[in-house]
This record gives structure tokens, sequence and C-alpha cells, in this order.
DNA sequence: CAGTGGTCTAGACCACGGA
DNA sequence: CCGTGGTCTAGACCACTGC
């Protein structure tokens, strides 16, 4: 492990461990140094971490003091801020929790993209999968995903893979590795089918997450829609103001 | 500026302005320190930034490249995303772009902080704020806000402040300093007074994003309930893969 | 003024990919 | 093997805060 991680790990366990406690202020960059053996720079990678995470305030000329965490009316929590900022496939970041995923496949096929799919794949013409799935947790409804790869970059995928996990397929066996993606968000209303398939009313008001994938390589990968209920863990996020502080 | 800022900058232009083109390889890390005159660990600083907001991806022993920017269904563009990452005030990031920004205040008085409220303000009791507002761009509906702060943090607000910018109240008249923030996001229904404010018609779905905002010291000052309509700008994040590119 | 965080340097060393 | 990016060091210098 990194140091600079290791160094953001161990403090972010100790606040919230309640070892250092809310407004407390934590030890100054240079005891920071001493204490884990490492030079200002790397201290300082840790807590621009962590001060993104929000679990910290750092003033110039002060010091740096632990956030009162701003519980959002119970409904968030400080805990999962590392999942949230990694991309992984629903399955994985759900089975980690110890939580069981099932997925229902509503259609897997290969189609000629449409203008709107080429565009956001980066692409003039070609086929592409539509993969079309609702995933269920403990049997409540969680979204419906809509999905599409080019079959050039991602060749073989099986139904199986589709039940499965897809992220799992990209970087076990086709051993590429996925980098980044971006996302734009907006609400929704539920369509009849959605409302079919996931067992919810008409008007149920979705959040619609549309994301571009990327490879390592910069290569799109992927294109998908996927509409979230209320049962789905709600999307976070941390801004930060024009620097000033320091 | 900060150097590691003004690379970055330079470098988003130069690949916005098709300098770079998509794919293209960027200079290497070494000649990059050249060419700006810095030292490596300051470009490395730079390019980071530019692997975050989508634009650039580097591949340990092969190089840095442009990346085909997803323009998801050309309804995203990489174009604001240094700002899309800080707080400001609704009305100053419009304005900025020189738009018309107009503000209806619904309701701006003083009441005393339910349990809700006060567990989001980390507070055990008091008297808040509470403001509602409906924002409007060249006369499309843009949000309904509801926004609660503690009177002991923010003393003095006006009702001319509510109409103009709380945040411009905040920084330049209390001249505290604003650090950063936590949203959750979600998908609900306008509800009948929101129909009414936004002219939107029932069953509309919006974006709501509660969020709680910090000062620099870590207080918490702000905690506010927006929601936004198809007209305001899209949420939307970048997401990284557990490292292992390079 | 002293103490804090913030940026930056020059250079060392490592990990990875490709020839 | 070389060239790439990634992390880290020791220390310099600056900016801001509060006394």
């Amino acid at each position: 492990m990194l140091k600079c991680d290791f160094i953001a790990e161990d403090l972010q366990q100790k606040i919230l461990s309640n070892h250092y406690k809310p407004n407390d202020q934590l030890p100054t960059a240079d005891e920071l140094c001493k204490i884990y053996g490492v030079s200002k720079i790397t201290v300082n990678k840790a807590m621009t971490e962590l001060v993104h995470r929000g679990l910290v305030s750092r003033k110039r000329g002060v010091g740096s003091f632990v956030n009162r965490m701003g519980s959002a009316s119970g409904r968030t929590s400080s805990f999962d801020w590392k999942d949230a900022t990694l991309i992984e496939g629903t399955k994985s970041h759900y089975q980690q929790s110890g939580v069981k995923v099932r997925s229902v496949v509503h259609a897997f096929s290969v189609i000629q993209a449409n203008t709107i799919v080429c565009d956001a794949l980066g692409i003039n013409s070609g086929f592409v999968y539509y993969i079309c799935r609702s995933r269920f947790i403990e049997e409540r409804p969680l979204q419906t995903e809509y999905t599409y790869m080019p079959i050039s970059i991602i060749p073989g995928l099986s139904q199986e893979d589709v039940e499965d996990s897809i992220y799992q397929f990209i970087e076990h066996k086709l051993h590429l590795s996925i980098s980044s993606s971006h996302s734009t968000i907006r609400a929704v209303l539920a369509s009849p089918d959605e409302c079919k398939w996931l067992g919810v009313s008409f008007n149920t008001p979705l959040l619609e997450v549309e994301q571009t994938a990327f490879l390592g390589d910069g290569t799109i990968f992927e294109y998908s829609v996927t509409r979230h209920t209320e049962f789905s863990e709600p999307e976070r996020t941390v801004k930060l103001h024009k620097r000033k502080s320091g």
C-alpha cells in the first residue's frame, strides 16, 4: 500500500473510531511527518484526500481539524466515500457488504448502433451489445440498466457473464483495465416497462445516471443509462470551495 | 496563479482547442518539465487534475493520451468541470455565463429548528433562518430551494441579501470562509407548491440535492434541499477506477 | 513575531510496457 | 534493456493566522 494511502486510511480510521473527535485539532503536518516517518508532501497528499472525503478541514496558519460530520438528516454517512468514488460493478459493490443481488436480463442482443449511441461511444457506426437488466437487492427493486458496448472492443460476452458481472468479464477474462467514467445525473419518471420490471407504481421518480466509461487507453467501452429507485444507494458528492483556506 | 493550475489550464485549453487531438500522445512528463520550466511533481499534479476532469489518460510505461471525449449523447461537455466541483451561489454561477437569474422568495423567517434540521446542522436546538426560494433563468424555471441556517452563525441576514446572494453575504459581509459541502442526490416528484411556483405539471420529476455546507473552521452553516428542474445544469461526476493504470 | 499549512524543487527509486 | 509514469524525500520558500 502506498504510504500516503496508508496514512489517509489510518487517520480516517482514527477519526471514525472517535480517537480524533469532531473539532479536535489533528497533529500538525510536521508532527505527522515524524509520526509516520515520511516527508511533508506525503502527509499533505493524505490530508488532501481526507479533505476531499469531507472528514477534515485545514486552515493555513491555524491547523487541521476533524469536521463535525454533517449526517444530513441521518441519511448519509461518511463511511463509504472511498467506494463511492470508484467504479465497479453494481454487483461487486453490494456483495462486498455481504448482500444478495439478483439480476434479471430483459434483453441481451447485438444491434446496429443508432446515432445517439454512436455519438456516446465515439464511433461512426457498428454493432453493439444492447443489454437491459433489472437488479434487486434482498428482493427490493434497485435499478434498471441499459448498456451499450461495441462488440469490437468487448468480444465474446455471454449470457452468463451478463447475468453475473460484466465488469468482472472485462477485467478478468479480457484483461482490459477500466480507468474512469463520466456520469450525468437527472430525474425521470419510470417508464411503463420499468414500472412492470421493478414493481413500482406509475409516476415513480427515478434517478437516471447516464455514464460513459473508459478503458485505460482512453477507449470508450461502455455507454449506459441506469435508473435507480429509492432503494439504491443515493449518489453522493463533495464540493470544495475556491481555494482560500489553507 | 499556481504553477500546477496554470499548466492544467494551459493543457486543457490546448486539448479543447484541438491543438492536442483525441488519442494524441501528450509530451512526456520530462518534456513538460522543460516546456514549463517546472519539476516533475508539479507536472504530475497538473496531469492528475486533467485525469480527474476526464480529459487525459495516463499509462505507465507508455505515455499520456488525450481522451476521446465521451460527449454522452451530446448533452455533456467537459468544459465546465472546474466550476462544477466548486461551491458557489447558484446566482454567481449562472451570472458568470452572462445569463439573467431571477429569484422569488416564498418564505423568509426565523423558526425553531425541528429535529431533522437540528441533526443536519449538528446542533441540539436553536433558531434558524428558513428560506424558501424559486429561481428562474431567462424565465425558465430552474429550481426551488429550501435553506436552513443557524441565526447564531449567520446573524443579520436581510430580505435583500436573500433576494440577491446569500453566499455573497456570508463571504463579503460576514467575512466567513466557505470551505466545502456534502451532497446527497435523489429523484422526487414536484410537490403541489413546487408545481405552482415553477409552473410545471403534476408528476414532474425533480432532482433533489440535499446539501450540508461547512465553513473553513468545520462549522456547519447551512442545510439546504434544492429541487432542480430539467432546465438546471445536470449534476456531473467523474469516477476513477481502483488504481491499476499509471 | 512564531507557527501553521501550501507549493515547489532536484533528484532518487520503483513499476510497468514494449523492443 | 530503455523509456515511461508514480511515489517519495529533504528542504526551501511563501502565505496566512494570531499573538
